[in-house]
DNA sequence: TCTGGGGTCCTAGGACCC
DNA sequence: TCTGGGGTCCTAGGACCC
């Protein structure tokens, strides 16, 4: 090995909560630590290695880890602050190449081909790249480097925690064979079942199918993208991530929820929070807005509209979620979770859909998103949502401070 | 052990159009 | 009268990933 042939890096961070948890609180270091929901339906997010040698692992019911783990600090998870540090982890991943792709909040493809005039190898840079980030963020991480996108990444997870390591060029097959199926990204649970019935088990196995048969087996692209890797074939280049495709937001209630007005109230919370989501992406609007709902045996059902205009505005969308809802045939089934998506996605000056109070409309979202800006997405709130408040809790009505307040019907004006 | 929240992509069927 | 073929868009569901 040695040299650029190699010159794809999978840069994963370890435990990447529970290690910026113990950045803020050092007495989380050398224990157990699990990050996650730490309500009756929470699941576990990020465990540390301490915690993972008790069984415990992410998605796992927080319930389940307490069995497990008992002796392990559960903390909630802080996304924002998450998010935070992972900004300061990109700004060092580009300052090695342009070349960086996300992948997730903590994990990012690195070209660093255009270094290979500046150093003498990648796995010199994938070195470099963990030393700046253990010293900068202050936090692990594991480096994969090879000729492919999907072995450096299968490279990186054999080099957890805290390591590095090269398949060199020409050698992945000698790698990638002995590894189980389900190692492969994009190999879950459905399609491990299916290869297993044509006696499936590795990598190596899947590279003795004909392709015709992984195909007619799991569909065209994925049974020939799966026929590619086990051969070793990956030509995705390293590439900047466009722009993101939904934007949507969800929630699991501790209890279930009977009744359509239960269900709107959580709805027109669920508007308000996309509304700032929206913003906060660069004020973009939507032309196809989606329901989810799950009911109590964890069925799921999706609703979807796709509107002439675009839609950004809590007013805007609280309609068509309405139908959503009268589409959806609910009932009194007990929800456990509901969800609005919003998709087709465009910047705010294409496809408005003219009204005649447009200017007032307007106006009023510009007013509130301002002071959402400044004294946070709680300082307005929709009254009807006020109101349901009050009645849950009527003994000590909101105080009157400096909130805008309107009302959620589909006029705000009303 | 009763299963989060935020995403991406694919498939299949139907509507609609030429 | 009993019938085509292709393209595109929409909807619903599902697999998968972190």
């Amino acid at each position: 090995m040695g040299g650029f042939a190699e010159h794809i890096l999978h840069v994963d961070m370890d435990a990447f909560f529970v290690e910026v948890e113990r950045l803020h609180d050092p007495s989380l270091r050398g224990r157990p630590v699990v990050v996650g929901g730490l309500g009756p339906r929470g699941v576990v997010a990020s465990a540390s290695y301490e915690a993972r040698r008790h069984g415990v692992h992410s998605a796992m019911p927080t319930a389940e880890a307490r069995r497990r783990c008992p002796a392990a600090r559960f903390v909630a998870p802080r996304h924002a602050l998450y998010r935070e540090v992972s900004l300061a982890v990109f700004e060092v991943l580009e300052s090695f190449s342009p070349l960086v792709e996300a992948i997730s909040i903590d994990e990012a493809f690195v070209d660093v081909a255009g270094l290979r005039l500046h150093r003498t190898s990648a796995v010199e840079v994938a070195a470099e790249i963990r030393g700046r980030l253990r010293s900068e963020p202050g936090l692990p991480a594991s480096v994969g480097c090879a000729a492919t996108k999907f072995v450096a990444k299968l490279a990186s997870a054999r080099a957890k925690p805290d390591g590095v390591l090269v398949v060199p060029a020409g050698r992945e097959l000698e790698f990638l064979h002995p590894l189980p199926v389900d190692e492969l990204w994009g190999v879950g649970a459905a399609t491990k079942a299916a290869l297993a019935e044509l006696g499936v088990a590795t990598i190596g196995d899947v590279a003795r199918i004909p392709r015709a048969v992984l195909e007619s087996r799991l569909g065209v692209a994925h049974g020939h993208h799966l026929h590619d890797l086990a051969q070793g074939r990956d030509p995705r280049p390293v590439t900047r991530r466009a722009e993101a495709r939904s934007i949507s937001v969800e929630e699991t209630f501790a209890a279930d929820l009977v009744g359509r007005r239960r269900i709107d109230d959580e709805l027109l919370g669920l508007c308000e929070r996309l509304e700032g989501r929206l913003r906060r992406a660069g004020a973009l609007r939507a032309h196809t807005l989606t329901l989810k709902v799950r009911f109590q045996d964890f069925t799921t059902i999706t609703r979807s509209e796709t509107l002439e205009g675009a839609v950004g505005f809590r007013f805007e969308m609280w309609p068509v979620v309405r139908r959503l809802v009268d589409r959806a045939r609910i009932g009194r089934r007990p929800v456990r979770l509901l969800g609005v998506s919003a998709s087709g996605l465009t910047s705010r000056d294409e496809g408005r859909q003219p009204a005649l109070d447009d200017g007032a409309q307007d106006a009023i979202a510009a007013a509130a998103a301002a002071v959402k800006e400044r004294f946070g997405d709680g300082a307005v709130v929709p009254a009807r949502l006020l109101e349901a408040r009050v009645a849950a809790d009527r003994r000590r009505p909101p105080s009157e401070s400096s909130s805008v307040y309107w009302r959620g019907g589909s006029n705000p004006m009303e």
